[in-house]
RNA sequence: GGAGAGGUGGCAGAGCGGUUGAAUGCGGCGGUCUUGAAAACCGCUGAACCUUUGCGGGUUCCGUGGGUUCGAAUCCCACCCUCUCCUCCA
């Protein structure tokens, strides 16, 4: 959610950042207008307020108490009959009310763009900050995943169709072990960084979805139920955010690091005929989530510092990636600027986004309330949320079985993923 | 699922329906004292919103939402949550 007071004093910024999204600004005006109307009940109501107030007090302190009421009752009842009335108008253009036509514009309202980020409408527009690594040549011509993994007994698509439908895949043998040791490699990194570990739950409430901006109006991205009114998390962001929700920490706290794995629930309803061979894109996949809580003035120095951490996970794995700053349109509702870091997938001749770094400002922290005291002395302000993907376990798994495929079929493992493998140097079946 | 207890400020914990945004204690901040520190003593110490150039003024908030009343933290109703016991269960 933005700040109002940002939309008053400096509605043009907030137009700017809308035109750059691909958006129609003229809702700002209308937030403008609808504003002011607000502010205007709102001083109604709580003059005649303060005037009843006034005379019950009075009331409080006279002699004869019965006698007083009675004398001021035609007086208070005229009082009574304005507030209703102010209170009523009031409500109704507040942006606290959810079905204020005010509140349903601010909700709309994705964050302000930082000035860094590049115009563009689409991916293609996304700028390429670096790429690591040099996608290896094969002498032999590589397969896509599906084929790998199905082949050596890992991934069965099949059963997992039986099963469940679409988008969701059975892992066996070394394919499970394979992900339950990139979990824990991920995790064991992100400790060794000063990220403090979370298991949080997967299900949360409507308002904890909303706080972190999920839950926009026309989102059916996640699965639900709708009689405990939980919704799946599509992502650990979510707990992790609003993890210290409504809660006013030390200044001496700051930055917070936390790290979760978590399975990720996702209807993907806009993706249909999109990606739909592989375990690319899954109704359900795993991934550790990293989130940075930080004072305003140090979120896009520590946007660079997450993105990091990301993108060592990927060099220790030895994989082959490229970090692409999202230009306007590409930026996510949340975010004020992303990376993403698209790793190398030699089968399909192409970069895939393995992790997405966001800085989201005080977007989320406000609707969160989140919020930190510099000193003791000092007013409450709100704190800027971070998250990054660190990483995306299935779509690890793609690119370790398509790098690292031999030509008989074999799948070599990353040198530090060993370890948790009992030593296992190479995959030859499941 | 059944029974009971309870939800008040950073924490603990009071609060006859009328200057109670809330006693008291702890914590925190500032000061006195001290070479320094501790102790002791004194003072200050919740949040949101509206308004004002500023000083300030106003409204709201004691789990949430309604209700009674001129007036509610205090009375009534509903809901939510937490804890204890029982039941069930990984």
């Amino acid at each position: 959610m933005l700040d109002i007071v940002v939309v008053r004093r400096d509605p043009d910024r907030v137009r700017r950042s809308a035109k750059r999204r691909g958006l129609d600004p003229s809702f700002v005006d209308e937030i403008l207008r609808l504003d002011s109307e607000y502010r205007s009940a709102l001083a109604g109501l709580e003059n005649a307020k303060a005037e009843k107030n006034l005379v019950s007090g009075r009331i409080g302190k006279a002699a004869d108490k019965a006698a007083a009421a009675r004398d001021a009752k035609p007086q208070l009842d005229a009082l009574a009959a304005q507030i209703a009335h102010h209170e009523a108008l009031a409500k109704a253009l507040s942006p606290e009310s959810s079905d204020s036509p005010l509140r349903e514009l601010l909700d709309g309202t994705p964050n302000l763009l930082d000035d860094s980020v590049p115009d563009g409408s689409d991916e293609d527009a996304n700028v390429i900050v670096r790429t690591w690594g040099t996608p290896r040549a094969f002498d032999f011509s590589p397969k896509p995943h599906w084929e790998i993994g199905e082949e050596l007994g890992v991934l069965d698509f099949e059963r997992a169709a039986k099963l469940s439908g679409s988008r969701f895949t059975v892992l066996r043998g070394m394919g499970a072990r394979l992900t339950r040791a990139l979990a824990q490699f991920f995790l064991d990194r992100a400790a060794a960084r000063g990220y403090v570990e979370i298991s949080p739950p997967y299900l949360v409430s409507r308002e904890t979805m909303w706080s972190t901006g999920q839950l926009s109006k026309f989102s059916d991205a996640m699965f639900q139920d709708s009689g405990a009114d939980l919704f799946m998390i599509p992502t650990a962001e979510v707990p992790l955010t609003a993890l210290h929700g409504k809660e006013i920490l030390a200044g001496d706290d700051l930055p917070r690091k936390y790290a979760a794995y978590s399975p990720c629930f996702r209807k993907e309803a806009g993706a249909a005929g999109k990606d739909t061979r592989g375990l690319i894109r899954q109704h359900q996949f795993e991934k550790v989530e990293l989130v940075w809580l930080t004072r305003p003035e140090d979120s896009f120095a520590s946007l660079e510092r997450l993105a990091n951490d990301a993108e060592t996970l990927l060099q220790e794995l030895e994989l082959p990636y490229r970090v692409a700053a999202l230009c306007a349109g590409d930026t996510g509702f949340n975010a004020a600027k992303t990376y993403d870091l698209e790793v190398w997938l030699p089968a399909q001749q192409a970069y895939r986004e393995i992790s997405s770094c966001s800085n989201c400002t005080d977007f989320q922290a406000r609707r969160a309330s989140i919020r930190f005291r510099r000193d003791a002395s000092g007013k409450p302000e709100l704190v800027h949320t971070l998250n990054g993907s660190g990483l995306a376990i299935g779509r690890t798994l793609v690119a370790i079985l398509e790098n690292y495929q031999e030509a008989d079929g074999s799948v070599r493992v990353p040198a530090v993923l060993q370890p948790y493998l009992g030593g296992t140097g190479r995959i030859t079946g499941a």
